[in-house]
DNA sequence: CATGAATGAGCTTTCATTCAT
DNA sequence: CATGAATGAAAGCTCATTCAT
């Protein structure tokens, strides 16, 4: 059952698809409130930044009024943090169920890490830049709730290659760079990828594994 | 001469110098209005983002009144503008500066642009991050103007890559990836390097030429 | 017979009785939906005041849904009037009564009206301060049609003090302040008296006739 | 020198003449802002309670904008806040001064607090309503800061009360319920009086007076 | 150069109320 | 009888900006 105020934490793990067409006015179905606001929120919370989005903004893109917004979510600040922590567990779960996918080997551990996060970059492309780019705009409860999630993230690429370090499969002399390198060039790919283009995913994801492993100095 | 409220295409390339002449009128006023102002706006907008800082808590740090900071800059807008084109100038002076000094080996100009890049992002650490986040927010006429200098600098990097490529220094397979992926390892420095850290500047340098060398697949 | 949404002039004079009918369909819901609202209304009305109170604290503390509050009532308005006009009734009925009760002695008749009175402040003190500090939030129809009963309480006081005052059994030289006085160390009570307390009503009623006694210089 | 926002303990003890014709829209001289925004607050306040005031009621009737409240006041609770301070404050001053002006006859001694009590409601009628029927809207913090002052109004005249019973004075039996119905009946002056009617202060203080002194049943 | 005072538009949020079911 | 979903108006407040001095 849907209770109308939930907490971040009810979110469920994947992408909601509104149906709602971007920049028009959508046909709002009754009782759809809650998906065509969640859905609005997050493509002008992306192109405008959370200080940059009124609700109103949202309102009128969700095709609804601006008190609909509050019956589905007690504040804007609830909406960002709803977006970005459904959008960040997602994250984790996939790299989670990536990794168990694979063996011990370093080099595979890393492969399936960047598919997911490229994968993860590409498909949630803009809840992924609300959650790198507004998460200073998290309120001091929501952030600290999310930090761990965030950590765990870091913590999961930092394993797999000071593995690999410690194994001499990587030969790179500074993990840290490495892994912060790695994770920087993903995360652009939200920012530049058009999905619509001629790259398709597999190929993406084919590249920037190449590119991971030159930069852990992976012998190729 | 500085007109008190000068558009933002007047504004110098490197840091203004407020000092009084020796013996003669200071054209910046004793108090240095103008810099505490610009100063101000640039750890606040920093912190908080463009439309999350309010001019009143601009003018507060700057410890000036509401109508000094109108005295020096138009508007909020002008201030977000006037920041970022004098560190985008800067930039972009500094990539020209460190290429003019080497030969025209892909190799040794991609490490000129990678080490004025890293300088950059760590010297001006703060602006550079105002740069890739508030971009954004510059009005059409402001980033339109800016727009220029942005492309000049990416094709700096396609330029140089292309050339090894073609010249078979560097082997990667997709020189665009390789372009973005060193130039996003090189920005996210702004956002974890502590210069009160042990790592020094030129170890960081080191560092990160070494990585986009492998990105580009120069053999080491 | 009660329909559900009643206009306020149809309320009885006493409290209302939710019983069910023995033996029939109750006319008055089970749950008893009416006077948990009503009753809601009158604590949060009393505590945070009339425009202080949303109907959604209403609702919350009658442990309804909103709209079940508007199947009793057509509107907050309407709850405040009903209340009101209620306690109000209930006042006038009182006084009515003990004064019935007594013969034409100036002095008997004070000492039942304001025994009428004392109780009703402390039996039905919520209510009577609702009365007192909401009078002027009620619209003009609803507050026009009390406005004559208020008058008429008003009147039952005057009457008996200027009869005594006629007959040379009160001495004051000011009948109107001494009325003034009296009813308004009457009221005074609802606010401080603690039903709870060591003082019992039968004290607190002799206590305020004497001061009613002395303030119309009764010879004792 | 007058700070924009002070804290309501700033305010001076005398009441401020606005010279705003109530109802209407005053001129309002430059920097006379504070003045017409406190005016108009205390009218519409005491009109319609703090609950049922908008700013923007106050802004429009101090012939003002909305902002310019705010450049004033913090907030609407400071408003309200200030005002029933700085009323409280006069009427404490008030009442010491009255006292300070007679012996320590219990009977002098009553009859200088009822008069400063009377001229009290009667000259500054519409703050003092506000004083009396607002005192639950201030906030906490508000609140205790002021429930101290209230408290040594109460016990200035308890003192007198118990002072004049234990010497003989007095007769009364219930020295509390007396000085509870005393102050009743002078604090609902401030409900009925019209300034503009027959009856002149000195008249209306003589008679409080009477009645005062047969509440504690003093010998005339 | 700089200030104090003021403004209008806009903000997030809450309100009483409605209506289809 | 009662609910869940939605709304338009208005609330308190903040914003960038202006202007006389």
């Amino acid at each position: 059952m849907l209770t109308p105020v939930s907490t971040a934490s009810d979110l469920p793990l994947d992408a909601v698809d509104t149906g709602a067409e971007p920049g028009g006015t959508p046909v709002i179905p009754r009782g759809g409130g809650r998906d065509a606001i969640t859905g609005a929120a997050r493509e002008i919370f992306a192109e405008r930044g959370y200080h940059g989005t009124s609700i109103r903004d949202i309102a009128k893109r969700a095709g609804l009024s601006l008190s609909a917004m509050y019956y589905w979510h007690p504040s804007k600040q609830h909406l960002l943090a709803a977006l970005i922590e459904e959008s960040t567990y997602d994250y984790f779960h996939r790299c989670d169920e990536a990794l168990r996918e694979v063996g011990d080997d370093p080099a595979d551990r890393l492969r399936a890490l960047v598919r997911a996060t490229v994968e993860y970059r590409v498909r949630r492309r803009v809840e992924s830049n609300i959650g790198t780019q507004e998460w200073r705009n998290l309120e001091p409860d929501n952030r600290e709730r999310l930090d761990g999630l965030r950590r765990s993230a870091t913590q999961l690429w930092a394993d797999i290659i000071n593995d690999g370090v410690t194994r001499g499969t990587f030969r790179c002399a500074h993990p840290g760079d490495a892994r912060r390198s790695i994770v920087a060039a993903c995360n652009a790919i939200a920012q530049w990828y058009e999905p619509s283009g001629e790259l398709g995913l597999p190929d993406l994801v084919e590249r920037y594994t190449e590119i991971a492993l030159r930069i852990v100095d992976y012998p190729s």
